[in-house]
DNA sequence: TATAATTACTTACATAAAGTAAGTTACTAA
DNA sequence: TTAGTAACTTACTTTATGTAAGTAATTATA
């Protein structure tokens, strides 16, 4: 194994490169959503979706927000660190409206 | 579900989302590389490489190159399509040096 | 000359990740 | 009272990935 990889790309790449992540990350892109909105909207199930907002929270790329009317409402929304993401899935937008068939 | 979201990047995020995929497609910005190569410089194990390869080559973004020498020399490139995504990578490489530490 | 090594894979088997469906808790509307 | 919604979790099944060994062709080494 030489490994002459960047591992900041690299780890960016391994969360990026799981199955869902873009998806979420795209679709809150459009503003913060509720748990079951973003569940039906790129249809991922509840219990990946419940694992991958965890994660990218911890790694601070998704917020979670409780409001606390009744009922309680949450909200997950993208930090500056997940809207730096932005340019990217543009990017992914271009190539697949330029590559990909309808 | 709703799926308000375009079917092409959902495509695009399909290829993209799989696991070392976007590795795959970063290393091979370097030039053409021997599958060897490929497999010891990010680490991906050759049973998967070679699905990815296959995978990649029937979406027309890799190349497959043989040159019929001895021994037999096979390298693998991207096309016109793969290059396609050099900017991409180039954004995650930015957003990874700018929120990831090292 | 026999043995070991390399390249580009494939195959078989084990483990990890994702899908499916039902269950939970809190609340609301009919 | 019954049904429904939101935000999850749990148990179980299927799929994807990792690991290690195997293969065929060729080359290098002792």
């Amino acid at each position: 194994m030489d490994k002459s990889i960047c591992p900041r790309f690299e780890k960016a790449m391994g969360l990026l490169g799981q199955r869902w992540t873009g998806m979420i990350i795209y679709q809150l892109l459009d503003g913060p959503q509720r748990f079951c909105s973003i569940e039906s909207s790129i249809g991922v199930s509840g219990r990946v979706l419940s694992e991958r907002l965890k994660d990218l929270e911890s790694e601070g790329i998704v917020k979670r927000n409780v409001y606390p009317e009744t009922p309680v409402r949450i909200e997950y929304s993208l930090t500056e660190k997940g809207l730096g993401l932005e340019p990217l899935m543009r990017d992914i937008e271009k190539w697949s409206q330029a590559w990909l068939e309808a």
